[in-house]
DNA sequence: AACAAGTTTAACTAAACAGTTAGTTTTACT
DNA sequence: AGTAAAACTAACTGTTTAGTTAAACTTGTT
């Protein structure tokens, strides 16, 4: 039998691999990634990575999925179904601002999952994807039935928000790094909860309101 | 002294390199890309690309001029600065998405040299992000200024306007894979330009009028 | 035709890489 | 204390990769 100790043992050296691989899959990609450093980066040997968790694909699935499938989880289930589609609307809003400032690397890993068409993308996590498009779908959808939503493609508005979202948190890097960069766009940090959720808000339900 | 014919046949050369490296990055990123991959797709010998361009950094360096620099060149030369705010503001989500659809490797590429925090990105090219951006801005102020639009954050609307452009684009692969997605995604295709366009125009313009 | 400059090829090298293995240490349980 | 399973380590292997080279071919010029 395992007991506690050995299952805590086994279990820290995991999470040690994993946060060390996510991050370093967000900083360069799959096939950027190399074994080694991710196991320089966790401390460990690179042999612990095969033994615990399998080859480079696999590691990179389990990543994913720790990543993006808890994320999407957690949006589903704290949505407030009594609220109207004005706050709910917003309630994605803030939900996704807040989740992109809590885990850093969904940002950018995203980004590359798409950029390669989802090369690497595991049917589970697209299906997390669908269930929050789906959330937004009925939002919009709810809303123009009740008339104070205008007639949109649910679709557009998502990919507004989510690459808008995606885009100004993943230019930070480049925003800061070169020079060239006029000061209005310099002076912006890289936090999208708070101030520019908010503005986010109010520019989406301008749009979207009748 | 070189020759026409010999000039032609160099250029030539160059050129089919340019076009398979460009499908290759897109496609694999720069790490997953291979030299070799390139060489075959363009059906040249591998060592005509350290002949004739360099190395691999310097073949990506070049891909990236003749995709990005061409575009925002284009794109800031054909302003027309007589139109009125509302009418440029159009013209650059007008401009952005025909663009996205004549170079389909613009999407993923971008959303490459963003995830990696444009690692590989030259000044130069981050000179033409920030023309851009510095276009979209004066288009906002301008307008605010006019009395015809609210006041916003410019760096937001631009991030909006072209990540969402791009997401929506750049998930077609990933939407038409996948079963689990819901119809009303399913059925949209990777076209942004013409009515998704229009939809964004809107959508933008609602927003930020006064 | 002879020459030189530009272009192309196939074969090569050295380094980097994912993945393995045999042997060692640690842990939990009796 | 003894033991067996689990966890770990260092050194290794075979392959893939970016980049090179020397020799051959092509082209324009005299």
């Amino acid at each position: 039998m395992v007991s506690k100790s050995v299952e805590s043992k086994r279990e820290k050296t995991i999470r040690r691999i994993l946060d060390a691989a996510a991050k370093i899959f967000a900083e360069s990609g799959f096939e950027g990634a190399r074994m080694d450093e991710i196991a320089k980066q966790a401390k460990i040997n690179k042999a612990m990575i095969y033994y615990h968790i399998g080859d480079k694909k696999a590691l990179y699935a389990q990543v994913l999925h720790d990543i993006i499938g808890n994320a999407a989880e957690h949006f589903i289930n704290n949505l407030d179904e009594n609220q109207s589609p004005e706050q709910k609307l917003k309630y994605y809003i803030n939900a996704l601002t807040r989740t992109m400032d809590q885990n850093p690397l969904l940002a950018p890993i995203m980004m590359r999952e798409q950029a390669s068409g989802g090369q690497n993308l595991p049917e589970i996590i697209a299906g997390d994807f669908a269930l929050i498009i789906g959330m937004v779908t009925n939002i919009l959808e709810e809303g123009a039935k009740q008339g104070v939503f205008i007639k949109t493609t649910p679709f557009i508005i998502y990919s507004l928000v989510t690459g808008g979202v995606m885009f100004y948190k993943g230019s930070y890097p480049v925003r800061s790094r070169y020079a060239v960069f006029p000061e209005n766009v310099k002076k912006l940090g890289d936090r999208v909860s708070g101030e520019v959720s908010s503005e986010i808000e109010k520019l989406i339900l301008k749009a979207v309101k009748k």
